[in-house]
DNA sequence: CCGTAGACTTGTGGTA
DNA sequence: CCGTCACAAGTCTACG
């Protein structure tokens, strides 16, 4: 699912309401999402910290705790991370069903995370985890340079939609993003990386970060399983131009957008506009 | 270094 | 209609 767009809305959306709140209680309803360290331990360590802030980092979240411990949650392909106030009603359920991992909050609200898949989760951390991630660049950061992105590419021989899925080269894309930015750039997925000239990197560039901006203002792509933390669906699935759209024709020349595998990911490209 | 395949897992949609 | 198969926003590992 949540490539950089989608986390971010997550957690821009989360960052206010649950700083500052402390984790009263835990329910554990799937074990699968609690990576490390194992559930009774993970209860122990994490029930009654406060929050103390929402880092992200590529397509990982980061909650900080006081005192000091950090909770590391990587939503995969299907989980969602989400918050709502719970019922004041005297002796009200928590409906079944809602979530594989349920954190209630000292304001009555619940945060709460669902993955269908279970791929997804959490894992507890004694230290920052993020530089140890080995993460490429933020693609929207301001160091985040031009020549940088130059410097990437150069010399690399493999296909540069791979490399934009490569969280090392740079961190946040994923297979949406990835063929919407290679479209806007006109560049065909399967060009080694370091055949791009100057030119083309300047494109790619520029349209990686417009494609990741749009998304982010319209609150990110719900095809399936992305949810905002309040739940409600992103609005840019309107706006992709070649993502899902096999056979249909290219909106800038009317060729119908082909799909490939690349890896065993597939890929969609307009043959008429990409070179 | 690069590519592919498989693993994790469940739901959905198209096809036979 | 049902069963089966292919496929899905991600990452990690093994192997050639």
């Amino acid at each position: 699912m949540p490539e950089l767009p989608e986390v971010e809305t997550i957690r821009r959306g989360l960052a206010g309401p649950i700083t500052g709140r402390t984790i009263k209680r835990i329910r554990i309803v799937d074990p699968r999402v609690v990576k490390a360290p194992g559930p009774a331990e993970f209860v122990r360590l994490v029930t009654g910290r406060r929050i103390v802030g929402l880092r992200r980092r590529g397509k990982y979240l980061c909650l900080d705790l006081e005192p000091a411990g950090h909770l590391l949650v990587h939503l995969k392909m299907s989980g969602r991370l989400l918050h709502r106030r719970l019922s004041k009603k005297a002796g009200a359920r928590v409906p079944t069903g809602l979530g594989h991992l349920l954190l209630f909050l000292d304001d009555g609200f619940l945060l709460y995370y669902h993955d269908t898949r279970r791929f997804g989760g959490f894992h507890y951390r004694t230290d920052d985890p993020f530089p140890a991630l080995a993460l490429g660049p933020e693609p929207l950061d301001p160091d985040f340079s031009p020549a940088r992105w130059r410097r990437i590419l150069v010399g690399r021989q493999a296909r540069i939609k791979s490399l934009l899925l490569d969280q090392q080269a740079v961190a946040g894309l994923g297979n949406i993003y990835a063929a919407e930015a290679l479209f806007r750039a006109g560049i065909r997925p399967d060009r080694p990386a370091g055949s791009l000239s100057g030119a083309e990197a300047g494109r790619l560039y520029r349209s990686m970060r417009a494609v990741l901006k749009e998304a982010l203002a319209a609150g990110g792509t719900s095809i399936q399983d992305y949810r905002q933390a309040d739940g409600r669906s992103g609005l840019f699935q309107v706006s992709l131009r070649v993502y899902g759209r096999r056979g249909e024709a290219c909106p800038c020349c009317g060729v119908p957008i082909k799909a490939c595998r690349e890896g065993s990911r597939t890929t969609y490209f307009c043959p008429g506009c990409q070179h």
